[in-house]
RNA sequence: GCGGAUGUAGUGAAGGGGUUAUCACCUGAGGUUUCCAACCUCAUGUCACGGGUUCAAAUCCCGUCGUCCGCACCA
């Protein structure tokens, strides 16, 4: 019965609503699917995870924290890729009612379907007599969109422009490049961080908090020079074995340190090895048992349009293996797709050459007061095109073809052939990026499920959440053996004095017997619990219990909190 | 979104066209005890929501919402 995972994952979830962890949201009005609260105990635990995540990073040097808007204007996300991505169609069948994805259903029948219109869809569906997958009938409704974003309005009136609530954090952070580099001296590498809620309209979230309409995620992108060779130190892992799942095409399943899988190119790129590696470092710090990481690498097939290498970090637990974190190479795609959408050309970065190079070329320039009234308004886009024909030598007359598609023809008197003599410098250049992208709240269910411990004590069922004491919620527990002879009021001193220092929390709890009160802290994985007893009375000392195994020492009022403040407490046992 | 199951205190469950809805744990108060879920007394709190049938609905019917399972979908 213990060990039916079913049912262990029905008590858990059981013992996270009752102690005001992790609750449905809107309950009272019925609920809404795919959203859910965190409660008294839950919304500092997820605060705390969220800040071990941002100085996780801090500590490397070289990343900032930012933060942007969550409303995203439309033409941002089609310039992502979003909206098209995001876009799918869905096919209905008339005699079953099954919906499928349009795009899917004529696999075979088009080389890249997903770009197909919907009516283009319909085509190919009827011409190719596409079956239902459930009841095998030809029978098909009108391909309709499926946006799985949550889209709105900016502007109360009426007009306005369209806009979606952000499915991910990351665009922020490419529009933020020209700052970014700005901040860093103009100088590559460096990365930025963003913690904040993400939306995606699921058609059914199911699982509790694995698939959510409203979560947290917690992105970083990291800009890099692709010409520049990354040299990561990674010999602090040269004892750690990560479970490595390469894409099947390549290589079997394996153990390997992170260095070993970057030299041996089955990590395609070394500042994606290093992500990897310190996610895992990360994942485990916070709690997850590295025995149940597993890093797995997207197949050619299943790879984001954009990615030229991407690993899912994956943690098992009562779901399976789920993906709580994507780390991808996505090269230059979203900065170049921002820059052709807008038009814009300031996300780039400034490569130096390591000898200037002198320039020394002939080109064609257009000669102002012939081209002027020859072509009048169009004497620009003529000047550009010349510009354009840069190293070539023409035989005139010839004919020119204008960015507006209008052909013109050139004669001689129009242009002098000009020697421009120049020393470069550099070149301007599209930074490439590694995104490591997190799902808080994946992580955090994985927390407390890798933490949440049922064992026994004499004899009957006793559950301990075994939550690292730097992200519990609450840090110690205050218990007065008994609600009298004044050691309740010097309880509730030591109460305040802990919840009015800096990052600590604790609560007071006086009700019950003290083995009650002790289960009560264990089952939300409070780390310590401090008894005041009538000796606390005479010498200002309590004991101080650790909830992983119930030990207890003896210590001072003043050496307790300071020792919890700096989270040196376990070196007083 | 489709099909099936389902919704009763904070949690887990029993019951069920009839006026006061039951049990355990939990929670709170008092007593007792005083360092690991002890005991006694008392107390709070519930039939998902909306509509229908009926003299009477928590119970039967319909709808909505939620949950679970399967299908489908899924950064």
């Amino acid at each position: 019965m213990m060990s039916d995972p079913h049912a262990r994952l029905e008590r858990l979830t059981s013992m996270l609503r009752r102690r005001g962890v992790i609750l449905p949201a809107f309950e009272i009005h019925g609920g809404v699917a795919g959203l859910f609260d965190f409660g008294p105990m839950g919304g500092r635990l997820r605060r705390r995870l969220n800040n071990a995540w941002l100085e996780h990073w801090a500590t490397q040097g070289d990343i900032v924290e930012i933060d942007s808007p969550t409303i995203t204007p439309e033409s941002v996300l089609i310039a992502s890729g979003h909206v098209g991505e995001f876009n799918d169609h869905m096919s209905e069948c008339n005699g079953c009612g099954g919906a499928f994805r349009s795009d899917h259903l004529v696999e075979g029948f088009h080389p890249n379907p997903d770009v197909l219109a919907p009516k283009d869809l319909d085509k190919l569906i009827s011409d190719n007599n596409v079956n239902c997958l459930t009841c095998g009938a030809i029978d098909w409704k009108d391909a309709q969109p499926m946006n799985l974003m949550f889209s709105t309005r900016i502007g109360a009136m009426k007009g306005g422009r369209t806009a979606y609530m952000r499915p991910e954090t990351a665009q922020g952070m490419f529009m933020l490049f020209p700052a970014l580099y700005h901040h860093f001296r103009n100088r590559l590498p460096f990365g930025a961080v963003q913690t904040g809620k993400g939306y995606r309209n699921e058609i059914s979230p199911r699982q509790g908090m694995i698939r959510l309409r409203e979560f947290n995620m917690a992105e970083l992108e990291y800009f890099i020079d692709p010409e520049v060779e990354s040299n990561h130190d990674f010999s602090n892992w040269d004892s750690c074995l990560f479970n490595l799942v390469p894409d099947p095409e390549f290589s079997e399943p394996i153990e390997m340190s992170p260095g070993e899988a970057s030299a041996g190119n089955i990590i395609r790129h070394p500042t994606v090895a290093w992500f990897m590696a310190r996610t895992w470092d990360f994942l485990v710090s916070v709690g997850i048992d590295p025995t149940k990481i597993r890093f797995r690498q997207h197949e050619g097939t299943e790879m984001a349009h954009y990615a030229s290498d991407c690993w899912d970090a994956e943690i098992h637990g009562s779901y399976g293996w789920i993906e709580c974190v994507g780390i991808a190479h996505r090269g230059c795609y979203d900065l170049a797709a921002h820059e052709s959408a807008t038009g814009d050309n300031n996300l780039r970065a400034w490569r130096p050459y390591d000898e200037p190079m002198e320039v020394d070329k002939m080109i064609v320039a257009g000669k102002g007061s012939v081209i002027g009234p020859a072509f009048k308004e169009k004497a620009g886009l003529v000047n550009s095109a010349l510009e354009a024909l840069e190293g070539m030598s023409p035989v005139f007359p010839f004919d020119l073809k204008l960015t507006d598609g209008t052909m013109v023809t050139i004669d001689e008197n129009m242009v002098e052939e000009k020697r421009i003599q120049a020393t470069e410098h550099g070149e301007w250049f599209l930074p490439h990026v590694v995104e490591p992208a997190f799902g808080i709240d994946r992580i955090l269910w994985h927390v407390l499920d890798h933490a949440y411990d049922e064992t026994e004590k004499g004899g009957a069922p006793y559950t301990v959440l075994r939550l690292d004491p730097s992200i519990a919620a609450i840090d110690v527990a205050i218990l007065p053996l008994m609600e009298k002879d004044g050691l309740d009021e010097v309880a509730h001193d030591i109460h305040r004095q802990i919840c009015s220092t800096r990052n600590l929390s604790s609560y007071y709890d006086g009700s019950g017997s003290i083995g009650r009160r002790y289960a009560r802290a264990d089952e939300v994985g409070v780390p310590w619990a401090v008894t005041v007893d009538h000796e606390s009375m005479q010498d200002n000392t309590v004991t101080i219990r650790r909830r992983d195994d119930g030990a207890q020492v003896r210590i001072q009022v003043d050496e307790l909190v300071e020792n919890l403040a700096m989270s040196t407490i376990s070196s007083v046992f």
